[in-house]
RNA sequence: CGGGAUGUAGCGCAGUUUGGUAGCGCGCCUCGUUCGGGACGAGGAGGCCGCAGGUUCAAAUCCUGUCAUCCCGACCA
């Protein structure tokens, strides 16, 4: 009676948004949208990033690039424009970005003799570096990371997942050997994975590209993949062994310690902004977003009722003050009401929301809300800042393990192509099936079943010997899934 | 690039069928009362009805064109 409808109301405070399983797509825009992360802008395929939504990225910045530097990676700023004559150099390069890259034209109004394109990704440009700075193997490795936006003219776009411009990081190094580079996008791939599923715990599956999903130029392609809430797949990031093909296009040498000139070896690797489509769509919920504390802009929000009643505004300044020792805390002491401010910063995703009123202030106490669970709990002042630590440990502890929960739940196994069009009929998520290495095979199945190869992991077991679409003897395990 | 939908106040929409003073809800501003799950009252501001032509005494409404966005598919961090 009473209470149901106190509890139906408690599952669902947030009228504004759509339901999350209703329609996930636009469920997913109202977030982005409500949740103040970005905007769309007068510009086709390219939004604003407002300063919530760029503060999740400074702090996806931040652990990533303390990570980097820790492994030895020094940043550096190339130019956003690329001459066409360069972009050509690699002809393997080229054809893969060529369709989707922006051209300029004219400088003021006079044309260019020859064009510039805006950077899609810049390894022909850190290519040009090396060949000019690398002669000895004295100086390598070369360790470059970029901070920086990239241009590449999609047809179709969705904020955060794919527009036309986006901002990421592009990792170029240069190697003595074949292996150092492999080992390098082998570590990346590992520090990649380490930041999802610590910072945004967001589980991830490491593993290699098909020859049919591997980058323009690269010899192998690393993926991570995550699973999102609506059974899709994200490609979260990816590393790159260029083997010494760009080298040699570029003319990148080096005389090795027997003073022979030899070819570098290259890996590139990214991540972008995608990442926050990511978190969006592995934690949210029908209340808006949920933030992994590892990276929440605001993780504690002290909310304080009847703020106007004598002594509650200053003790609740003086538990921020304690808090900021810790945590990234905020007070909202707007002049909004308390149940308004409570739906505002689930929305937001605020990770623990801190309510502080009269009745507290006489017990020495503060109630605390977890954002993922809805759970509250009251503790005692005097242990506040141990028990808002723990509590944003066991935040994203828990998340992770939910969603690792989702990802397994919507991870199957098929052994036949029927198998396989059959539970693609009534879920989306996962397969595991095997396949032979033949491309032929790989055709068939996305023309079949929409589903693309993610990759071919680097842990996970056999689950048969035939190849899934042909029966010949299969060579690998490989997760398949219909993909962002 | 194909299929579908939509452009009217910051946001969400009605009004278009049948042409005739530009509307509603939320939000915003001011004042007051409120405050443990999106408070209430009073007052107020805000509009090239996507854009360009055309028809008409008169166009948000009818006609032609155009631009943009969103959603679903083919291509990609």
């Amino acid at each position: 009676m009473a209470k149901s409808d106190k509890n139906e109301k408690n599952e669902r405070n947030v009228e504004s948004i759509t339901n999350r399983d209703v329609d996930f797509a636009k469920w997913y825009t109202d977030i982005v949208t409500k949740a103040e992360l970005a905007d769309y802008t007068s510009i086709r395929g390219c939004v604003a990033l407002r300063p919530y939504g760029y503060a999740l990225w400074e702090n996806i910045q931040k652990n990533l690039d303390q990570r980097l530097k820790e492994t030895g990676h020094e940043n550096v700023y190339l130019p956003m424009f690329i001459p066409e004559s360069l972009l050509q150099k690699e002809k393997d390069h080229v054809e893969g970005f060529a369709p989707e890259v922006a051209w300029v034209t004219a400088g003021g109004s006079e044309p260019l003799t020859e064009r510039l394109c805006v950077r899609p990704t810049s390894e022909t440009l850190f290519c040009e570096l090396y060949a000019g700075i690398i002669h000895s193997y004295r100086d390598l490795p070369k360790l470059y990371n970029q901070w920086c936006s990239v241009v590449r003219w999609e047809k179709t776009t969705r904020p955060f997942l794919r527009t036309l411009e986006f901002l990421w990081q592009e990792g170029h190094t240069a190697h003595e050997t074949e292996d150092e580079a492999e080992a390098e996008a082998v570590r990346i791939l590992e520090i990649y994975s380490q930041l999802c599923e610590s910072a945004l715990a967001m589980p991830v599956i490491k593993g290699q590209k098909t020859e049919k999903e591997r980058f323009a130029g690269a010899k192998t392609t690393y993926t991570i993949e995550a699973l999102m809430h609506d059974g899709k797949a994200l490609q979260a990031g990816t590393t790159h062994n260029f083997g010494d093909g760009f080298a040699r296009a570029f003319g990148i040498q080096y005389t090795d310690r027997g003073n022979q000139l030899r070819y570098v070896s290259q890996s590139s690797w990214g991540v972008s902004t995608r990442l926050i489509g990511g978190i969006i769509m592995t934690h949210g919920d029908d209340n808006g977003l949920v933030l992994p504390p590892g990276i929440a802009p605001t993780q504690v929000m002290i909310i304080p009722v009847a703020q106007h009643k004598e002594g509650v505004l200053e003790a609740a300044r003086q538990l921020r003050d304690r808090l900021a020792l810790v945590c990234r805390v905020a007070l909202d002491d707007s002049d909004k009401t308390p149940g308004w401010k409570f739906s505002e910063h689930e929305m937001k995703g605020i990770p623990i929301r801190l309510e502080f009123g009269p009745r507290d202030m006489e017990n020495q106490q503060a109630v605390l809300a977890r954002r993922d669970t809805g759970e509250k709990r009251t503790v005692a002042l005097e242990r506040l800042e141990d028990e808002v630590s723990a509590l944003l440990a066991e935040i994203r502890a828990s998340m992770y393990q939910k969603a690792l929960d989702n990802q397994r739940r919507k991870t199957f196994t098929a052994s036949t192509l029927a198998e396989f069009e059959a539970i693609l009929r009534d879920n989306t998520g996962f397969i595991q099936a095997m396949w032979c290495g033949d491309q032929a095979c790989e055709d068939l199945i996305k023309e079949k079943t929409a589903a693309t190869s993610r990759c071919l992991p680097f842990e996970g077991e056999a689950v048969g010997d035939r190849c899934v679409c042909c029966g010949r003897p299969a060579k690998h395990m490989v997760y398949w899934g219909k993909a962002y």
